[in-house]
DNA sequence: TCGCGCGACGAACGTCTGTTTGAACCCAGA
DNA sequence: TCTGGGTTCAAACAGACGTTCGTCGCGCGA
């Protein structure tokens, strides 16, 4: 319980989300441009003027208010990253409250991967916000991956919940399990969608989300059963 | 069994080796030096002049024998992935001759898994080839996508030798759980393992690749179990 | 009303990119 | 020895890229 204290619920920066209320539209145009079109193509695959072009602004928008095309990357991540992480520690937060400071497994599994879901589902606008966050996870610039180093003491609550929930297993099976948890979460891209259902011949439905939870927490809550 | 039979093992090109016995060693030069730098830096990070300086060769090798930057990427994966297919289905194939066409759940899930754990064994040269598959299934460019469709037919014989394991289970449960064992693969990164490195506080060791797998093993077969 | 500053704009800059060119080179076969 | 096809080489090409510049327009405070 000491681990799931409610000391800092939101692990990256204090979150200034520049300033929505000066009504800067030419600014927020580009962030969300650029998030749909990183997100589809990837960074370098989309340039400062297709961001600024699908925006309908100008080309020097871009480092003018984010100062460089990478910055721009850093900030949405930085966004996006602190947005999930925050709702990801409620979860938690909530779970431990419910069962005194020690969550079962299942619950804290829950809490890993309902937030992404939720924002995955197909009626949600911040449904494109998973897919950029997948892959700049893998794309991303090398200042980003040392900020990502951060985001580890994010996952390290979750660590210790599920080493407290399984104290039998060696720690070092739990990062491991946690690790390949965390790998189907991150292999949920849409290219990797368009597969899965092409391979089942249709089958798989893509949109059902709330189904897409049940059927990962069966299969991760068991994996970590085992042993 | 007859979705195991050897009638196919090898799923991608007839595998011309380029020309091994023709002392081309620029063209070999340029492969291995641009499939190292594709693995560790991405591919649109890394330029021809990059690949060129790297294999000691003169900057218009890569066109001269490959025909173009992507058709080498191309060319690096097509290789690279038949390789990997073809270990997987002769194991696949091994398993089902040791099992009467009936292997057991975790036998197939190890046809899956041993081969690119094999090759990313710290004494294996192959090493780099397992990032750059990884790398590639996600940064490839829209033909290489295309290509990976072909790919559902090497899947398909495990997804029929899983549906055979377990007649009990829904056909699509099946596809999801493959989804899922396929997103604890390609989470194998070395970035991912040092950031598993960083959180566990040097807990996990990456080079034991036979713990890995069994550790992979009994996480994925008990998943794979539930329900 | 004036002046100041923020923001948007078109245009340009320098650099890096993949690719192509044409000549030099090398070695086997006539 | 001469010839020719395959290979390597330095050099250049055209285009796309991220970024910067100087200017202009608008609205707010003095």
């Amino acid at each position: 319980m000491s681990d799931l204290t409610p000391d800092t619920p939101e692990i990256t920066a204090p979150e200034v989300v520049f300033d929505e209320e000066t009504h800067a539209a030419t600014k927020s145009a580009v962030f969300n441009a650029a998030e749909r079109l990183f997100a589809l193509q990837g960074f370098q695959n989309v340039s400062v003027r297709d961001i600024t072009a699908e925006a309908g602004v100008n080309l020097a928008s871009v480092n003018y208010h984010f100062g460089s095309k990478d910055a721009l990357l850093f900030a949405i991540f930085r966004r996006r990253t602190g947005e999930l992480n925050r709702e990801r520690a409620r979860m938690l937060h909530e779970a431990s409250d419910r069962h005194a400071g020690k969550p079962p497994v299942r619950e804290i599994l829950a809490a890993l991967f309902a937030p992404p879901l939720r924002w995955a589902d197909p009626a949600n606008d911040r449904r494109i916000s998973v897919q950029f966050i997948i892959r700049a996870r893998s794309e991303g610039t090398a200042e980003m991956r040392d900020a990502l180093q951060n985001d580890v003491s994010h996952l390290a609550r979750f660590a210790e919940a599920l080493k407290t929930a399984r104290p039998d297993l060696a720690p070092e099976t739990v990062y491991w399990r946690l690790h390949f948890v965390l790998g189907m979460i991150h292999n949920n891209r849409f290219a990797e969608f368009d597969r899965l259902h092409h391979l089942s011949g249709g089958l798989t439905r893509e949109g059902d989300v709330a189904a897409l939870l049940t059927r990962m927490l069966d299969f991760a809550e068991a994996g970590f059963m085992a042993g």
